[in-house]
DNA sequence: AAATTCTGTAAAAACGTTTTTATGAGGATG
DNA sequence: CATCCTCATAAAAACGTTTTTACAGAATTT
């Protein structure tokens, strides 16, 4: 089955190859009847223009997505299934598309995301995380290439204001959640975290330092667990954490997934939730409110967040002013049965 | 910064563009030295080869991976993330890339398909899902498209010899999860389905009746549940049931993340699973664990799924002799606390 | 009526590769 | 020493578009 171009289109409606290709360019300068009688012939052979011959005079309009962490990792939390959502919504009314990449290294990730951005595959990257002084940010910006963090960069990060980023002010959050922990007479609280080379892991301990000190609670490095790549091992982790301290009273997971973890832990222990120990999430995935008992969380706009990296994404590929280098979304603190 | 390509390295490397370009394809005939220096000049001047070029000699090694259903429901339930994974996984390997397609509309869905495959754009796509007498299947067969189905299409398919899949046996898996509740001693047993018009929701069906029957237990329509859009909407038709049939003493979902809603409509009732009503999940999300109590359920390889899908269909492209048109992967009945 | 502008279209250049064909220099063969 | 290979490379064609330039002929202006 031969492959029909614009070559074919032409020749059958008797017109030039320029003709065909500005009246899908919509050029101007041509009547109607000509018009017609070209979309006729295109009508006719089934016409599609060649992406990759398009592509040759601009772009691909594609965007790549970026999961970082192991593959194994990338796609399990709900988390990004939804941030995806957003973005496919505004990628798709742009006349975009998306391209998945999940690299298994560090070092590969740095190299497939030069290559992709280099050799034109895609027009600009969505960075679903923000690691500490990631050597990326500065090859990106060396090489002006078009990207947007999810999360944020240190606050004195020498090219702040160089880079785009979304974000919800984490350690806020954690602060509020934790407060709110504080205010019902918890004075022991642990705090499951995951690896601190992660901004926004940072950001929680951060918020969590914060609001106990500013409450009077001496911070005990102890309460700290840091969840691994075995479930299970979690699980066992805060289940001694607990049999260690038997004051702790409240537990607040960095994120619902984490949270469930804490949940099975304690009630393995043959412990009640909220009576015997609190527990506090991050994100209000669904799986919050399926948990037994509802699971109290803060709630992320990770559906705008999405849609916001994406538009943000689109206005600096296209080279449009953007409000906002570093949007900041509202979160909301959902108190459910669980503290 | 002027975009640099192959011109220039033949310039900076004194030799023939040809030359530059049978270095990097490999295509023999350039002794070491020249090779060198080609390789030498490359470097110097960071030459990426432009992907656009490339394609319009060959092809921009894409897949197209669809999600079906409305865009708001594609990415929600796990299942997709980890079937995802396996094909990312794959991909990688051949040194292919994902592109993700989800449409708001059938008419829009079997648009873009066409439009996506006849730009060029993609070489083949991935369907992850199976509707009931799909005319998307009709028209990728007619256009010699390169696809494969994640399901199966109905038995008696008029093009079953043309098409490939991979699948589970559904009808089977459901039958014995069936059984198994009806050796139990269960009697009334409710089915919560989805909309019938996917195949894979027809064989759980199929898979219940049958069970039923070759029991000697009488079908009965009414103990049928539709799951709907709207999940409270849902537990609500679960409650309502279980109060209209009151000798329902187990329930099989579909699918986990359904099973959550029958845990959800249960407790509301201040019953207890599976004293008062046993429940029985299908796929084996990492959700099913952390139920409470730990869900019973049929495990589904859904990793090795998406594995097989992006195997084969490379294959495909590649027009390579595929040993099995319809794969069948084994499942496994994992017995936990719900039943 | 001549000069100018406007319209519609064609021709050609350009995008950056890959691949086929051509070519010239040595080396081996008769 | 003429012929034929082989090897390394160059030149050119091709891929299918978009866009610039060119050019007739019609319409308008002077």
């Amino acid at each position: 089955m031969k492959k029909i171009g614009i070559k074919d289109v032409a020749k059958e409606a008797n017109v030039s190859i320029s003709t065909v290709s500005r009246v899908f360019r919509k050029y101007g300068n041509v009547p109607k009847d000509t018009e017609n009688s070209v979309l006729e012939a295109a009508k006719k052979l089934q016409y599609t223009p060649n992406i990759a011959a398009q592509a040759l005079r601009g772009s691909l309009n594609n965007i790549g997505i970026v999961f970082t962490r192991l593959a194994e990792d990338a796609f399990i939390n709900p988390f990004y299934s939804e941030v995806l959502r957003g973005i496919s919504t505004i990628i798709k009314k742009e006349n975009h598309y998306m391209q998945i990449i999940a690299c298994d290294t560090l070092e590969e990730e740095k190299a497939e995301i030069r290559t992709l951005l280099a050799s034109g595959r895609v027009d600009g990257i969505i960075l679903l995380y923000s690691r500490c002084m990631d050597p990326l940010i500065y090859d990106l910006v060396k090489n002006e290439s078009n990207f947007i963090i999810s999360g944020r960069v240190e606050s004195d990060h020498l090219l702040k204001d160089k880079i785009y980023t979304v974000n919800t002010d984490s350690i806020k959050d954690t602060y509020d959640a934790v407060s709110v922990l504080i205010n019902k007479g918890h004075k022991k609280i642990a705090l499951i975290n995951e690896e601190s080379n992660y901004i926004v892991n940072l950001d929680r301990m951060n918020g969590y330092k914060q609001a106990l000190i500013s409450n009077g609670i001496e911070f005990d490095e102890d309460l700290i667990i840091i969840k691994t790549k075995n479930n299970r091992e979690t699980v066992n982790n805060i289940k001694n954490k607990l049999k260690k301290h038997p004051e702790i009273s409240a537990i607040f997971a960095k994120d619902d997934l984490i949270a469930a973890y804490a949940y099975e832990a304690i009630k393995e222990m043959g412990l009640n939730i909220p009576q015997d120990i609190a527990v506090m999430g991050h994100n209000d995935l669904y799986l919050a409110s399926l948990l037994e008992p509802k699971l109290s969380t803060v709630r992320v706009p990770i559906f705008e967040l999405g849609c916001k990296l994406a538009e943000n994404l689109i206005k600096i590929i296209n080279k449009e002013e953007i409000d906002e280098r570093h949007v900041v979304l509202p979160t909301e603190l959902i108190i459910r049965e669980s503290i």
